[in-house]
DNA sequence: CCTTGTGAAGCGATTCACAGCC
DNA sequence: GGCTGTGAATCGCTTCACAAGG
């Protein structure tokens, strides 16, 4: 019972980011046949420690036996209910250029829990293009897609200096959830979400430890000079 | 000169990945003619506290000055620095399906550090198909781009079936840092650095916020009918 | 005066280590 | 015997609040 309320009261965000990671984890052991994980086997295969494993588990419930482990089919239907996969989530991509015709086309989304309802462009002279068995809707659409198909969650695939203007929109027509692929900060209100993904911000992260990594010798000495002259 | 020793000694992690953030809002600021800011301004902008802003940029040094703000280009040249991106980095991206030529086509890479050197794939069936201005190459090829381009950083878009198999043959060649948009976790060395972009983790991530705002008013009672029940 | 730079306090996440349980 | 679930200890990041300084 009390696993319960702490179910439903705030599973931390770091959990929270992680349990894709241990429901995919959970898909690929099922599809291997595997029945049974252990909470070292399946971190492993999620590529986190056994002990974060277990904490971030214990905020669902208590779904392992002591002494054996995780049943893996029941383990993922919990996370897939935690995470609000039992429902299909209705998503448009709004953005028709490389990177939103290279997401129109990805298999993945309706594996796992999402279904492309929409493909947007505020550009009106690409509307009515085909892209994969869709075509490309004009913005005009987004109010409609709200109240007829329960649109929550839109994904921004514009470049920067329109994401702004179509992030508005999205809000007005009543989107709650935004995944932002430009690279810019979005400016919505405090109910609304956005979740940013960067392809350079995380190349520059890798330069920084690749910079770091070629010119360490001379810096520990350069340091360690310094050091000594304080 | 304390300064200078905080900038080499360990920059903490969650400060490096805010630098691009404010690289970027910097960047920004200074096409708009823009030629100094606060704490303050600079922090909206790149969708920060000021605060946390301050003491990310204390880990760099002191290019602030007090009663005024900061330099625009100044401290887009610093941080530039202290990212790596005085250099431009050879990047070779692997996988041309569907995202590695939204990838290849992205001209955000250019500006920001990065020169796309190589498109590579694993399929010999693909080899030599022009994609934008390049032509695909064979995954032969890595092992000489690492020795004469001084390649070191690898971007994985390839399916999650694959992806193990194109981390081991750039590990082996000598690439230490890997952006990897396929969702698996990648097996690779300690030294070897990993960074993950997934989409349908973000959107997961979307999900489970969406669903506890619609399911919100139910839960609260239920919970608290529960606490009473312990 | 105004804004930076920073010790100190506060907070959340991770890790430890073991009691509880099959 | 072995593995889970979890308090307690620890670590690191964020926030506060103010002294330092142009």
């Amino acid at each position: 019972m009390s696993a319960v309320v702490a179910a439903r009261r705030g599973i931390p965000d770091a959990s929270v980011a992680r349990l894709p990671g241990y429901l995919q984890a959970l898909t690929n052991l099922a599809e291997r046949g595997i029945s049974s994980v252990s909470s070292e086997e399946l971190a492993s295969a999620a590529g986190v420690s056994s002990a974060k494993l277990r904490k971030d588990l214990s905020h669902l419930g208590s779904y392992g036996v002591r002494g054996v482990g995780y049943e893996v089919d029941r383990l993922a239907y919990e996370i897939s209910t935690a995470l609000g996969l039992t429902q299909d989530w209705p998503v448009a991509i709004v953005g028709m250029g490389n990177l939103g015709r290279a997401l129109a086309a990805y298999s993945g989304f309706a594996t796992r829990g999402f279904n492309v309802i929409a493909l947007l462009d505020h550009d009106d002279a690409l509307v009515g293009t085909p892209v994969g068995e869709r075509s490309i809707r004009p913005m005009g659409d987004v109010e409609a897609l709200v109240r007829t198909d329960g649109l929550a969650i839109g994904v921004i695939a514009t470049p920067a200096d329109s994401a702004q203007d179509v992030a508005d929109r999205l809000v007005k027509a009543g989107v709650r959830s935004i995944l932002n692929f430009a690279p810019c900060v979005l400016d919505v209100p405090d109910d609304v979400m956005v979740r940013k993904v960067d392809m350079s911000t995380e190349l520059q992260i890798l330069a920084f430890h690749e910079q770091r990594r070629t010119g360490e010798l001379d810096l520990v000495t350069k340091t360690e000079v310094e050091e000594v002259a304080l």
